[in-house]
DNA sequence: AATGAATGAGGTTTCATTCAT
DNA sequence: AATGAATGAAACCTCATTCAT
């Protein structure tokens, strides 16, 4: 729809934002420089305090750009899935679509929860626990139809987003890091592609009934 | 036994280390303040210099303090587990056990990891692939018994610590924070309690063969 | 009336002036923010600029407006009284009114002294010493007639200053303060009123000759 | 007493103090320049923040330094005159001679003033209201004696206040002004000295009842 | 071995001013 | 005449590090 977008932001302000999330993503708030941020933004440090604030407010707005937008993405599109097992393989590839989209994204969020959240915002709890409902509700509904097994669906969502994040951000550091070794073989830099299918296959064999165990 | 450590850290070594374990973990490399180190460990901040050099050498020791017991540890115990089913339950236990242990370490590695992992030493790609190594050598093995399935190791490795170290990391902060939903409930803080022999069940149910799929 | 104002100000300046003259007298030059000037005067910075000039410009505008006509009008009514007594009793009167009538003058004035009159117009100096002068020509002539005392005339007009000044801009601050105690009974926050009287008689009773009063 | 000082500033502490003292009474707070301070004391700017703090750190040290001992010894000193006379003379005098010893502490007091008080300490207002119910007493028990007339204490403090911190910071700016003219015949720059014996002179005249002086 | 004090370099933020429209 | 946006210069403050004792 055309009304998809209401408040349109200027160009600048969407500049200021790109670098913020860059600079942020890649050496996280205290080590993030106001300079740095401008200087690749292409503007004048005053003007970024002049439309968005100081350092915090601009960590506040890279924050709610990264995680408000994806958890609310997440969450409609699970919702269309019909099947249990089509909805936890939705939430998976969704997810990790997402973060091919948001390349930052990772970064920021392992920082954050290694600083114990205490910069995101409500809004990611609420989707977080929005989340792990769903995911549970999931769950449920497959125990019920005898699909899946009795499990913790937080367990599970750690298990999912834990791979996919770290994933994410340890092979280019693995890459450009001393000595490749052999393992590393049939790696696919696309977590989007193969990796969430691995994932899936994995996730699925673990949840679901049948066969032994 | 206490007199196994060879080399006799003096107690003021020992608690500029501690401080800064803790500061460190707390905020990261660059929110770090020495001054807050040094408070907390009781000393002058000259002595921090006078004892153990700049906040990078104190960052290094510390880094490695945490990384280099850990990784020799995890695979002292695997080795001694007979069946791939046995190291693998091993290998999720010790992990588990290692972050109860050094409960500074997930949100350290994390950062590290965020960062693109600049100031992890050599030693710490080293054991990281010599995990996945041996985590390889363990599937491949199964898979030769017919034990388990085809799959991408690193994966699996990275499904494991993922949940650990963000369960780990992420629970303390949802519990102080807003309001506490009822999803969480029947969940044991001691990850190498419950916790673990929750992932080891799933991951066995992932990777083992058996039953459809 | 009104249309004795030779040159007309836009409506615009005026609004400006006078925005000045309240944040001036509230925070002084260094203080003051030409954003918060703006702002109260309700338009653009940069129309503030295009209409007079930078703050220099302006603080000197607002100083022109506030001096100018004062000591004038202070002048002029003193001509009009007929005997020392009333010349003194008039220049009381007629300071009190003005300073009523301008409550930001006392405040930019005293701070104009205490910053060693700097930005102060030649115009004031010539005007302070202009009532100097006829404070001065004042007592000399009550002398001749056996009126009054021999004194100095600048510790009168400074005590006359002080007293109304002083007592116009601290009795705010003490009513807005923590306790107010009993002292302050019977006080009339209206300077031109009471208080000029009050100040009258005493002046009155310290340079007057002889007797009573 | 050899206890005078209990705890003796080192000095680093009194040369900081003592340039900040002179720097914001010659351009406030908001014109003062904190490199500039330290610049005067000798210091670099750090230790400045090392050793008392921030800006208004600074600048509520400087008051409390200023405001806090004058007004005690004004005190002390009235209470050891006789009579209602000896006392308003004592008032006046020490008043006079603390501002001669602290020739800062007039602009200081004007600015402050002038600003609403807002930094001014507690103690300024208790003081204040100290030395005006003092002065209300000695007027009362003078007016009870028949030797002084009914007045409003406030005025009078105002008056005699006014007078010696205008003089003394109006003063230097007359001389360094324009064209000196004739009327500032006979004036010494030492306000205590015929300067406070010409207030003393006036105000007991104003508020004795009766014939002569 | 330990400390209070000092410092230079650099970080964040503010502010008067101007520009393009 | 008026405005939103942009900017350079400078202000305040912090921090890792060192020095003298």
């Amino acid at each position: 729809m055309a009304s998809d977008q209401v408040e349109r932001k200027s160009e600048t302000v969407e500049r200021i934002l790109d670098a913020a999330k860059d600079v942020f993503s890649e050496v996280g708030f205290a080590g993030a420089r106001v300079d740095e941020i401008a200087r690749r933004a292409g503007v004048n440090k005053a003007a970024l305090y002049y439309h968005i604030g100081d350092k915090k407010a601009l960590y506040a707005e890279v924050i709610h750009d990264i995680i408000g937008t994806a958890a609310e993405r997440l969450m409609r599109m699970i919702k269309e899935a019909k099947t249990p097992e089509e909805k936890i393989k939705t939430y998976i590839r969704t997810l990790a679509a997402t973060v091919d989209k948001n390349p930052q994204m990772p970064r920021i969020m392992m920082r954050e929860i290694a600083s114990g959240g205490t910069n995101l915002p409500e809004v990611f709890f609420h989707d977080l626990f929005s989340i792990l409902g769903t995911l549970s509700g999931i769950i449920d509904k497959g125990k019920e139809d005898g699909e899946f097994i009795e499990t913790i669906p937080m367990i599970v969502h750690f298990m999912i987003m834990g791979a996919i994040i770290i994933y994410k951000t340890i092979v280019p550091v693995i890459f450009s890091g001393p000595a490749i070794p052999k393992i590393l073989k049939g790696i696919n830099k696309n977590v989007s592609g193969s990796i969430a299918q691995e994932i899936e296959t994995l996730i699925l064999r673990a949840i679901t009934t049948g066969g032994v165990q």
